[in-house]
DNA sequence: CGCACCTTTGACACTTGTCAAAACACGTGG
DNA sequence: CCACGTGTTTTGACAAGTGTCAAAGGTGCG
């Protein structure tokens, strides 16, 4: 199927066809809807999780003194909130950060994979949890390392996880976000995320001009980044070797 | 009955007898080990989950460079690897802060409840969900705030967590962390951690001698900290209310 | 063509890290 | 019971990294 949510799950070995039609079942309707859009709230109690089928989306919180972090970057393939099917309410928002089509799966269909589908269920669980790996690299992202390295382990990240769904052409990709949301995805100034962007293309790792990334030196890059990109669960063929 | 992790998982929900056996059959064997220890390894891929009955444990994960991050802290009642189960090999390590009892959950038998109890096989990754939550909190203190917020911030829900499993005195609990392991979950120098310290101190907002900790005014420390509790999942009565 | 938003620059302040040493606490052996 | 040694906490002085403010350039779209 082109189903990317089948394609995804898939990638950690097979599903049956019940599996698959009880997963096609699980999806009701879809929706388009235009950049900057907050289509989830923090707060709010959801009775359907959603499914990216195309663009990108992000998760965010606010602290008091009005500094948002984004917590994650959703792609083509990704739940943005699979959690919400047994986590209420939300303790973060979602917004899209390029138009995206979105796909709702209802919490009652889900629950019925959980009832009949043993094998399923433990795959949308797993999902979560490749979640909770990357959670877990951030943390370190934010906590350990230096500007420029952030920025570098976030675009290694990103390059695998977009190939990994066939979005990327070479070592290039199309990146829809300003360098404001990228500052707030590595927790620091605009400013400073300006210099540390400058200081990645005068090393001559990177290209990013408007919406297009490329990564010059993957080596020097990921190097730079200190990124191993075993959290991610990828198959290694993704994982670029040389250049 | 006093199993601390079907006390946990009840928070949400009771447990049917039967759910009851299933999870006390899941615990294999039982183990004590001594302060310090590394007893998950990155890398490694274990055929059991770890269940904390007593101590405090601690996920880690070094750079490159030599920096140690600490991914999220354990007391008496959480599973320190679940995800362990279908998250395979560890991308991080686990080690004891204080002396602590284990309990051995065979992957197996987690794998046989996920086959034959689908509502506590819903809990069961239900409590995996909070670890992300908590996991997005810490995105957000160590990418937004302040050192002595990131610190208040921790010492709250970490008084919470443990007034939830009956950990508490009034206000105060037992922390046994130097400040060098305080610093590696705050993303910090040891010296800045310490003058952060003094400075909650200062504001006679805490008192921390040793491994006592008394938190001198809930209100004013969980606003420096910008503390909401959503996040955690934790019932109402469990979160203070004036002083 | 002009407006709105995004990126880039410069100057400067402030937070946090580093290094090195002193003070303190605690457990062990004499 | 005291002396000693090890690890932890605390200090001081300074360097480095990052944030803030304000303004100038760019870019793309209506």
């Amino acid at each position: 199927m082109e189903d990317p949510l089948v394609k995804k799950l898939s990638l950690h070995g097979p599903l049956s066809s019940e599996e698959e039609n009880a997963l096609a079942e699980a999806v009701s309707e879809q929706r388009d809807i235009g950049a900057d859009e907050e289509f989830i709230s923090e707060g709010s109690e959801p009775s359907y999780s959603i499914l990216l089928l195309e663009g990108f989306a992000a998760r965010f919180k606010y602290t008091a003194d009005g500094k948002r972090q984004i917590l994650s970057v959703h792609v083509k393939g990704d739940f943005v909130d699979l959690h919400s099917f047994l986590l209420q309410p939300m303790e973060h928002g979602v917004f899209s950060l390029s138009p995206c089509t979105l796909a709702l799966a209802p919490h009652h269909r889900i629950r019925e994979i959980t009832e009949g589908f043993p094998h399923l269920t433990r795959l949308l669980w797993h999902s979560t949890l490749i979640d909770g790996a990357i959670h877990r690299e951030w943390i370190v992202n934010l906590g350990c390392r230096s500007a420029v390295s952030r920025v570098a382990h976030f675009l290694c990240e990103l390059f695998l996880r977009l190939r990994a769904v066939g979005e990327t052409q070479g070592r290039s990709f199309r990146l829809p976000i300003t360098q404001n949301e990228m500052a707030d995805i590595a927790g620091m100034s605009i400013v400073h995320l300006n210099r540390s962007v400058q200081d990645l293309r005068a090393r001559r790792l990177l290209s990013w001009r408007g919406q297009d990334v490329s990564i010059d030196n993957w080596d020097r890059l990921s190097a730079l980044g200190d990124f191993d990109p075993n959290y991610l669960s990828l198959p290694e063929r993704l994982i670029p070797s040389g250049d």
